[in-house]
DNA sequence: CTTAGATATGAATGATCCTTCAGCTTTGGT
DNA sequence: ACCAAAGCTGAAGGATCATTCATATCTAAG
């Protein structure tokens, strides 16, 4: 098959081909857009990208499979858009917070960002869940690596402004509170997702943040 | 396929079906299998599991297909295998650690863990790497679960054994812990695996579970 | 009411891939 | 040297699945 070509050693996606196929015209097909999208997280939840067929797909947003090949080239350009739009959403949550947390002090960003983080990960944990394991079919890192990169800048932004303190390595203090916020929400998802764990979350990942933050800048402030 | 008769509502493994089929008698046998799970990994990391075929693996083990069923009773089983030995040895090292931790203070419990893991994950990030993304094919969650489970079991025993301090719910706070840990070094690994970024995990993952600890025993010491 | 364009259908196609098995080769003990 | 057990082979069977396309239905503007 063709599709093999697109790719250079893993499963890397050519944005372009990608791209939905073409755009709703009429009320109907945004209709059945939006239950495809919604189908395609069901299945991921109950059966993994493992066991999300095309066919299966369809069948639950109560469709033809042609159907679904009108809007999108191919499997992994639906799967494509869900990533994307998740991304974005979790992206728009994050740079709201930091806009509204500059120049505040650091309790209230390590606070701020903290419970921002976690709001924007449990709204959609339905989505979030779903998307982990992904990576199965096309290369997520690349997508994975520009929110990282994003969210650290923002941060960095953040710490900047911090009118409590100052940090000598600032990019670095900013990576970490990334990786800490990104990593335990994700993993506690993943590896024991109860409504006591989450709780635990809210209550020690904001004071854990702000612990880091405090003995990071102490070192630097006069 | 009857294989589908044996999952319940996701792809969940039946552990008596995922034991190797043969034990090796033969040096011989014993060289092969060594030769599949390496190539296993191999082919892992070239392509993700989406594109781990058994013949590929078999290809690049330079054996036959066949060869490998007489040893796996199928493609899971072999995965399985992988990710329980890499499990494992991860367990071990922190055993290990948390042991030699004992009674010690905060600081040398906070690097001790800290170190512990970030060496254990280091030391075959190649396996812990191609790891990460099996999920698509049987449900690692049971065993992520036991894993953070007896994790975090240790560090909570780890803490109760702190000189210096002690905690109101150190349960969470040894949840948390195991998180921070597990997440972060998770995340870089798979969004932006760089020196850089390593070499700042391992001059701020320390200091963060530090700080964290020390905060979160503060508000219990006398 | 008509009709062009938009949308939906689903059987058929072709590709991929897991798994088996009958026959072959190698090993190690006697 | 001989042989029984262990190990290996790889073509073929059978199943699944992504994707296409000829055909049918629907929508809305004129």
């Amino acid at each position: 098959m063709i599709l093999q070509l697109w790719y250079s050693h893993m499963s890397r996606p050519t944005p372009a081909l990608l791209k939905p196929r073409k755009t709703p015209q009429q009320t109907r097909s945004a209709v059945t857009i939006e239950a495809i999208h919604c189908a395609t997280i069901q299945v991921l939840l109950t059966g993994g990208i493992g066991r999300l067929t095309t066919t299966r797909v369809a069948e639950r947003a109560g469709v033809s499979v042609g159907t679904m090949y009108q809007y999108y080239p191919h499997k992994q350009a639906l799967l494509f858009a869900l990533v994307e739009r998740q991304f974005n959403l979790i992206e728009t949550a994050m740079r709201d917070a930091t806009t509204r947390l500059m120049g505040t002090d650091l309790r209230t960003i390590a606070h701020g960002v903290a419970t921002a983080w976690l709001d924007a990960k449990m709204a959609d944990m339905v989505a979030s869940r779903a998307i982990y394991g992904i990576s199965a079919e096309f290369d997520l890192s690349e997508l994975m690596s520009r929110a990282a990169q994003t969210m650290t800048t923002s941060i960095d932004a953040l710490l900047a402004s911090a009118c409590d303190a100052h940090f000598a390595d600032r990019q670095s203090v900013a990576f970490m509170l990334a990786a800490l916020l990104g990593g335990s929400v994700r993993v506690v998802m993943e590896a024991a997702p109860s409504e006591e764990n989450f709780a635990r979350l809210r209550r020690e990942l904001p004071e854990a943040c702000h612990a880091y933050l405090v003995a990071a800048g102490r070192s630097e402030v006069a």
